[in-house]
DNA sequence: CTTAAATATCGTAATATTGCAATATTAAAA
DNA sequence: TTTTAATATTGCAATATTACGATATTTAAG
């Protein structure tokens, strides 16, 4: 390939591809989503909610972990996930701004 | 593998992925970040900014382009593109509603 | 300590992404 | 029409992602 040239882009272009990239999946988003309506937030009711096995699931918590979008606390032996605030609002300011200079701008093509 | 079984989701779901997924490169985010901030949108343009050749800059914008995330319109020899609000805006939405049920929620793990 | 339940990791096969040189296409200008 | 500039597409090699069975780890209970 082609190794993804991370280096030649700016550390805040980074951070944002990196959480775009970690919802990039609609399991992923999935999960998100059922963390948002339960309380509950036991790995095991997840991989029941899923068409996905055990491992998958796994792996796509971990990579949401990873990104920053949940955090995860052990009960015994099931982990109470949960969504990370802070992500979802750096996400949401980001489009925000975004549009809000859209706005004040030309942008017709 | 494993194709990406995006059948298993909702429609919803896979339409936030797909979006997610076109900015999830560091590049695409540099890209949207230059539309932003100028109104000649040439992609010539484009490939002076980034440090990629002028094939991969192209096929980046094709990404963003099918995802909905860029419009483009030619002119002349060379090609206006600028951003899609309504991309934007649904994003945003999708964040900022998600960020809005999780402040009426008990969210602590 | 042993067992059982929950979650994580490993190994691996299938597929997708990334990047670029080379080449093709497109559109204006000469 | 030929040339020139701008952008797109093709072909291909390197790498990353995805999925899952099998296995390991962790934690509580007995």
């Amino acid at each position: 390939m082609g190794a993804s040239k991370t280096d030649h882009f700016t550390d805040r272009q980074n951070e944002i591809a990196t959480l775009a990239k970690a919802i990039g999946h609609p399991a992923r988003v999935a999960i998100i989503e059922y963390l948002l309506k339960t309380d509950k937030c036991i790995c095991g009711d997840i991989v029941n909610e899923l068409p996905l096995a055990q491992a998958t699931v796994s792996q796509h918590l971990k990579e949401l972990k990873q990104a920053g979008f949940i955090k995860g606390n052990t009960e015994g032996n099931a982990i109470c996930y949960c969504i990370n605030e802070k992500t979802i609002e750096t996400l949401q300011n980001y489009f925000g701004n975004i549009f809000t200079k859209l706005e004040k701008k030309n942008n017709y093509c």
